[in-house]
DNA sequence: CGCGGGTTTGATGATGCTCAAGCCCGGTGG
DNA sequence: CCACCGGGCTTGAGCATCATCAAACCCGCG
């Protein structure tokens, strides 16, 4: 339970170096909370209040479009951040939905806390600086995939990109990340898999 | 000439404060170029040394795909920041190219002037994290349409949300950019001519 | 005038979607 | 311990959307 901080704190350590005071102090700017399976963090129309880090399990933002159908924007695993950041910046009410995929542990951090860690102790402006910048990165590749690839190639993509996400969710939630249906993704599957069994 | 400063520092200014002398200190660390239109910033395999600030016309990132089509990731006009991230930051070769769709002046900003930059005011650290941060949201925003969106609703919402974009490039761009093909997006223009026609 | 880039139009086709049914399996309750 | 239920995955048939390929057209510019 109290371990959730040592994930924060390896993951900070990433980017930038806290003293021991330092991390002790940036410990109280966050809430811990626990979630179950299928509990909501954020329902679309509510205003974003936090940013969650995931300490453990797995959560996703998503929307559900005119035909109801969801679309996964984000999954958060050990280690990742989610929010809807519009909304936590603005006020406004959230067009994304958050929710657990799994009993999850997250450390949230409101906007006045955020802001204040980062006058308390400045590094932090830099951390989220390169946790920002990182973030980028990935969207930019994310963009690129879903321009370039068939359905089929995206999901090898994905395999690569991020390998233990398809192993500890269910396919649906990968098809929706990925922007096919299920169906396609199991026949596809199938495919790839009497492929790699004709090399053999 | 002298004057793609005062964009930058229009641009600066929206999200922090800087005095006088703090902002003739900044202008040092850039150094502005020009390029005509279809030059290159950047070449896929090359490393990319600057992130380029646009202070007029037009430059896009994009990839090219295994059957040689390209796929623009960005558009940058006057205001935005563009380079190859991944390849700004690791040194490893480009993976998307930069070119010019207009004659454009830029002010480049390589890693070594970042980081003194950031030293030197720190500021600028809040900056990035601020642009960086706004710049999530729109990737966010980008792939939900990309995920929930027929072409004829992308194309709309890129009507809507980048109004200035599609007016000044070339049709074919602006597919590349919502992941369709020329021949749909002029399909589907006339479509919705048609549909306006009657409404009137 | 003629060239070339960009857009339009048409015919055809593939990829991936929809809808519907069946199946597998783990969990719950009788 | 078995029956049943439900979520998730699979399979099939038909279909929609959008891509492909090819040709014509438009128009600004050298």
């Amino acid at each position: 339970m109290e371990r959730c901080f040592d994930v924060l704190r390896a993951h900070i350590s990433k980017k930038i170096d806290l003293t021991e005071e330092e991390f002790a102090r940036c410990t109280t700017f966050f809430i811990p909370k626990q979630f179950r399976k299928k509990q909501f963090l954020l329902r679309e129309e509510e205003v974003c209040r936090h940013q969650a880090f995931v300490t453990k399990g797995c959560l996703r933002s998503y929307t559900i479009d005119t035909k109801g159908k969801e679309h996964v924007l984000v999954f958060a695993v050990e280690g990742w951040w989610i929010s809807d950041m519009h909304s936590y910046l603005t006020g406004e009410p959230a067009t994304y939905n958050i929710d657990a995929l799994e009993d999850s542990e997250v450390l949230l951090l409101n906007k006045a806390a955020d802001e204040r860690l980062c006058l308390d102790i400045p590094k932090f402006e830099r951390y989220f600086r390169l946790l920002y910048r990182g973030s980028l990165v990935s969207w930019l590749r994310r963009t690129d995939a879903s321009l370039s690839l068939s359905a089929e190639e995206k999901y090898l993509w994905m395999l690569q990109t991020y390998p233990n996400i398809p192993q500890r969710l269910p396919d649906h939630q990968i098809a929706s990340y990925l922007g096919i249906t299920p169906e396609s993704l199991s026949r596809l599957r199938k495919h790839l898999s009497r492929k790699k069994s004709l090399e053999s």
